[in-house]
DNA sequence: ATTATTAACGAATAATTGCTTAGTCAGTGA
DNA sequence: TCACTGACTAAGCAATTATTCGTTAATAAT
């Protein structure tokens, strides 16, 4: 072409010309040249160019795009490090339908490494769930360590058994900790956080790599009530204290704020660290935890977020 | 990612969101593997799939689109080796507005060639706006060559004047044609072409690499007889035989058949071949060469074209 | 008129993508 | 049980695409 100096105008149609031929007729940039009759890196240049200027408009037709939308403004809102927003299932009431199979995927995921990582997990029955989803591998490189005790108020072991599960799927050494979720006084906490192996369990769960949590809501009746893991008095006095969401244990109000004094002066879980020492993911859905999923992103809780497309919809409005 | 085995839905789900964050997101497949936690290949395989499934949707938002469709269609219908389709401008009567820098611009890319060619020219306003338009450049490679007379009626020379134009902006040899458009009678026409020169001004235009023609419409004022090529007569006589278009003189009908007799046994212009011999760019738009148009692509004088978007759509539809 | 600045280009080079091969592993059915 | 199938990964080559760099032409500013 001659050195006759061309407006924008004729560019951009250069431009919407090579991006036409290159990404609606599927040539490549040597046989776009060659049909416009300029060098490759000049149809190059034109194609890039119309993608710049926003002439190629490229859409997904999938119900999952409208997912991967919600989830990246939900990570630029909360400038989380990741976050995966499955489909809803509007035909089901299951609180772990779709999240506990990409959690697993997850943390399959992260399995699946050679380097040697150390896992920890939360409360929640999403994480569960997911743990059910896990394929049998073997691991024994990895270590699993759970953030939370695994003593039911009773005393009995048998409360917590998320991580012995977890461990054993992947035959990994797991470490659950044998306290009380929420012990009888600080003091009572105090003592039992002085154990050796609980001191060492703590260690390790604060040298965790990444940290898979629930999310709980606190309300009239929350699952921590239901399972006992609190009385009717403390909920109570958690929610005149404006409490919102826990995490771990650790409870919350409106603004990610933990909530000085009741429950969380005798919690026994590890303490969480603001932000995060480590990826921690949280998973969680549905309306009843809206309020608590908020408060923790607010908080900075969690760097990570696995929920669904419902939920992250009412998360970005 | 387990072995569990995954039925189709959530593999073309998995394709859904490769495809999104490799064409929307703009992520580099390595980026999406890492992000997907599976391997470069597998990512490589979903996005191709999900481009194959037609998942993918991509269009270009600007006027030329269209154009480029219309191009398109126009090649496949008519067997073209080369369409091209212009904005029309609705503000102007210019019958060669738009369509004359097209054509200027592809004799450009030829001429800028390293390798000798031999261009062929037809007649018609739209290619002498085209060698307006040309930008000077110095190709004393080339060869440019009439197929038509480029002699008036009245005798004086300054009537087909284009080729001596165009060899002069591009500094090429030249070789116009020194006889009239159509003579007197057949036996003239055989006279003139057993002339030396013209003979093998004749043998050098069969032996074009590329040829651009006009196309001239017949009906009851067209340039022919304006320009005084064709009597009343003569024109009376080619509408009568059926004639309905002409290129480089030689006149056909609805279908592209060449109409016998009438001028068509006294046109002094280089025979054409059908197929054409070589690489013969049709230069016209407008609703009043439309019939002539069409009946050239269905008689295969032309294997390309250059035309606007409004005569474009008339062809296609 | 002459000189900076900008824009565009081609050539070379780097990066990415497409494709093939070989090997592994789990589920399948004889 | 055992070959078979299918899907995967790793490796690596070939093809394609993106970027960088030095040059030149056009434009703007002295």
């Amino acid at each position: 072409m001659a050195k006759r100096s061309k407006s924008g105008q004729d560019r951009l149609d250069d431009a919407a010309r090579a991006g036409w031929l290159y990404y609606v007729a599927h040539n490549n940039q040597d046989e776009v040249a060659e049909k416009m009759g300029i060098s490759r890196q000049s149809a190059q240049r034109l194609v890039s160019l119309a993608m710049r200027e926003r002439l190629i408009k490229v859409r997904l037709d999938h119900p999952i795009a409208h997912c991967m939308e919600l989830a990246q403004q939900l990570t630029e809102k909360y400038g989380l490090e990741s976050c995966e927003v499955t489909l809803s299932d509007p035909t089901s009431d299951d609180p772990a339908i779709g999240i506990a199979e990409v959690a697993a995927n997850q943390m399959e995921r992260y399995f699946k490494s050679k380097e040697p990582i150390v896992m920890a997990l939360g409360t929640g029955r999403e994480l569960r769930e997911a743990v059910k989803q896990l394929t049998p591998m073997n691991c024994p490189q990895h270590k699993v360590v759970s953030l939370v005790g695994n003593l039911a108020p009773d005393g009995s072991a048998s409360f917590n058994d998320v991580i012995m599960r977890l461990g054993e799927t992947i035959k990994a050494p797991h470490y659950p900790m044998a306290v009380p979720v929420v012990a009888t006084s600080s003091k009572e906490r105090d003592i039992f956080c002085a154990q050796k192996p609980i001191k060492s369990n703590i260690a390790l769960a604060k040298s965790a790599d990444v940290a898979f949590v629930g999310i709980g809501e606190i309300n009239e009746a929350p699952p921590m009530l239901t399972d006992g893991f609190i009385t009717q008095t403390e909920l109570d006095g958690l929610i005149a204290a404006g409490a919102i969401g826990e995490v771990v244990g650790w409870a919350f109000d409106n603004d990610g704020t933990i909530i000085k004094g009741e429950t969380n002066s005798r919690v026994a879980s590890v303490q969480l660290e603001q932000p995060p020492s480590c990826h921690t993911i949280g998973v969680a859905r549905g309306n009843n935890k809206l309020p608590a999923i908020q408060a923790a992103l607010a908080g900075r809780w969690i760097t990570g977020l696995i929920t669904d497309e419902s939920t992250a919809t009412a998360l970005v409005g």
